[in-house]
DNA sequence: GCTGACCGGT
DNA sequence: ACCGGTCAGC
């Protein structure tokens, strides 16, 4: 059974508002490390994956894994008759075809509880491996709804370009052609390694980067990447890695690749996604570790944390390791960006040729779109 | 070329926003002085006149005279990717078919670049005389707006008389009347001479009024009119004035008559355009003088500027020659109270018979809208 | 049938 | 104040 208590409903709500046009109806995998949805979008072009850590959860106990099969409109439905502050509280028995949803009014003695009924829902659940991005742009989640929303007045497209002189967003239109430059002051440094970015996630988090020397005593801003930087870390660490978990992810990832190179990075995964996405189980405590130093930060990073300061205070942050240029549905963009009520913050991955990545991460867990780019004229 | 800087898009959002809607398509007349656009609205009813002075940009040049035809919709879709306080520069090679937009956040590296395809437009560019009008009401924009939003409620014209009284705004509906009447209190002073206009503009921009007397000495008020009030006044200040600079604003006003009898005012135009327009050399400073007492006061005016104060303020003023009363469609009125957004005031003046002048002056430009009174029970 | 304007709701 | 939905006009 699962009982999951978060302390404020409104993350709920926010989350349900921002993909419930996208998707119409998606199973809740439950397991022990929290909760995970992923789906395709209705018209089949986007897929949507959602994360809820179980750390992110005032109370959260799953005794073994089971899918919630929801019609997210009836979740939206049953989340309006919560307030944003009440705690809410989610529970379904082992075989059980309803959601118990509690709300519990802070300091009051107001309780509502609701039972929404549960669908099957055939999950062809896409394994989504972590690949590795030529480029990567962490802004004002503002800043990109605002972009994507003023280009989709001009065009249908919109081509994202990250070069040396930094990102930029072009779009053409019958009437007017529209071009947005994000420039970069300075050089533009190589991709962060997953590690770096978990060390990150960790420091924002409020954990101690103990450790924070001791990657760049390994050598973290070494030698850079060549091109993908991170697949050649991956594989460095492949080598000298543990492997053992890479089957954990790797399972389905089958589908819906963002990356055509996932066969090498098998290993990452375990960084990526353990602590949010799936595994997480063993793979947990190294994430956390921002401090498992050496090994990882030899390949790629170097930079990344500098300007980290507060994750609340927006700002722009850039990575490349290659020029990457792509073209992109704007109608998807905007439709992403309605999760900006989420997180003050979103993170863009690319790599030609591979499904953009658009992040939204929040303290308890991620919204993560993929959106395969336009070949072509088409 | 024109490469004309703005300190705040918010302000030319706000200008299209108001006029977009009687005017689809427009060319914007570029000179040395500014921008202009002139045009009938769509239905051929109204006349809508826009100037932008160089003065108010923070950069301004145009080597020649160049009209940009611009269809105002695909103009009003670029700017809204503008924030308000964007700094927007406009620009425009000499036989350029695209309109350059560039905005450039403040503190910030973001520029956004659009290019908003030009279009030939057969502009019959009317000239609209300088005229006299027998009546004037200044006041705030918001009052108008809310005087011709709930007279439209009920019916689809207003008549507007201007009488000792003051000014009533009548309108007669099916199911209802409705007269409302702003009481003056006191005399209601004849209409303003241009000059005396020309004065209150320069001291709202802040210019001294050191010459407040000399104004008087150069009879710098001309000649003007004979007729309408202004004219009385007019003729003393005429004797013992220059004529030079009557020919500046003539030139085309064939075309949209606001007034017959604007033959007589060709000098005037010097003052308005003086100091922020054109010239502005010498008529500056006797324009500012709002002290000018003895002679001003003895035609008609002697009340206007008491009132003047702060430009920030709203508040009433009237002027009067003669009874004035018209009748108008209110569709028409409600569309130009639009431009409510661009500055508190707006200014109404009339003649029997004439056009409607509806002015919105904001301190970089103005917005005036004409309107042919309705005839007999039309 | 499509585009634009107006009104109401969040 | 902004966005979405509905109604009217072209």
């Amino acid at each position: 059974m699962l009982e999951a208590k978060l302390a404020e409903a409104g993350t709920l709500k926010k989350l349900l508002d921002s993909i419930k046009e996208l998707v119409t109806d998606a199973n809740f995998e439950c397991n022990e490390e929290g909760l995970n949805l992923q789906a395709m979008d209705n018209s089949h072009v986007a897929l949507v994956a959602v994360h809820l850590e179980a750390a992110g959860f005032k109370r959260y106990r799953c005794d073994r894994p089971m899918p919630l099969g929801v019609n997210l409109s009836s979740l939206t439905k049953v989340l309006k008759c919560a307030k944003d502050d009440d705690e809410c509280t989610l529970k379904a028995a082992d075989e059980a075809d309803v959601l118990n949803l509690v709300y519990e009014a802070k300091n009051s003695d107001r309780i509502a509880e609701y039972d929404m009924k549960l669908m099957d829902i055939d999950s062809d659940t896409l394994g989504i491996p972590d690949t590795d991005y030529d480029a990567e742009i962490k802004m004002p989640s503002a800043e990109f709804a605002r972009i994507v929303r003023d280009l989709s007045a001009l065009g249908e497209s919109v081509r994202i370009e990250v070069s040396k002189e930094g990102v930029r967003f072009a779009s053409e239109g019958e009437s007017a052609n529209g071009s947005i430059l994000l420039k970069k002051e300075g050089e533009i440094p190589p991709v962060k390694t997953d590690k770096e970015r978990k060390a990150e996630k960790a420091r924002a988090r409020g954990e101690k980067p103990e450790e924070d020397e001791d990657e760049e005593n390994d050598g973290d801003d070494e030698k850079p990447k060549e091109k993908k930087v991170k697949k050649e870390k991956v594989k460095k660490e492949k080598d000298a890695d543990e492997d053992v978990e890479m089957d954990e992810d790797e399972k389905d990832e089958e589908e819906f690749k963002p990356n055509s190179d996932d066969e090498g990075e098998k290993s990452e995964p375990e960084e990526e996604d353990d602590e949010e996405e799936e595994s997480g189980k063993k793979r947990k405590k190294k994430a956390n570790g921002s401090s498992k130093p050496a090994k990882k930060a030899k390949t790629a990073k170097g930079k990344g944390k500098a300007k980290k300061e507060e994750e609340n205070q927006p700002y722009f942050e850039f990575g490349m390791n290659s020029h990457v240029s792509l073209t992109f549905s704007l109608k998807y963009l905007v439709n992403f960006s309605k999760s900006t009520s989420l997180t003050n913050m979103v993170e863009l991955r690319m790599s030609n040729e591979v499904p953009l990545l658009v992040d939204y991460d929040f303290g308890q867990g991620f919204v993560r779109y993929y959106l395969a780019p336009k070949i072509g004229d088409e």
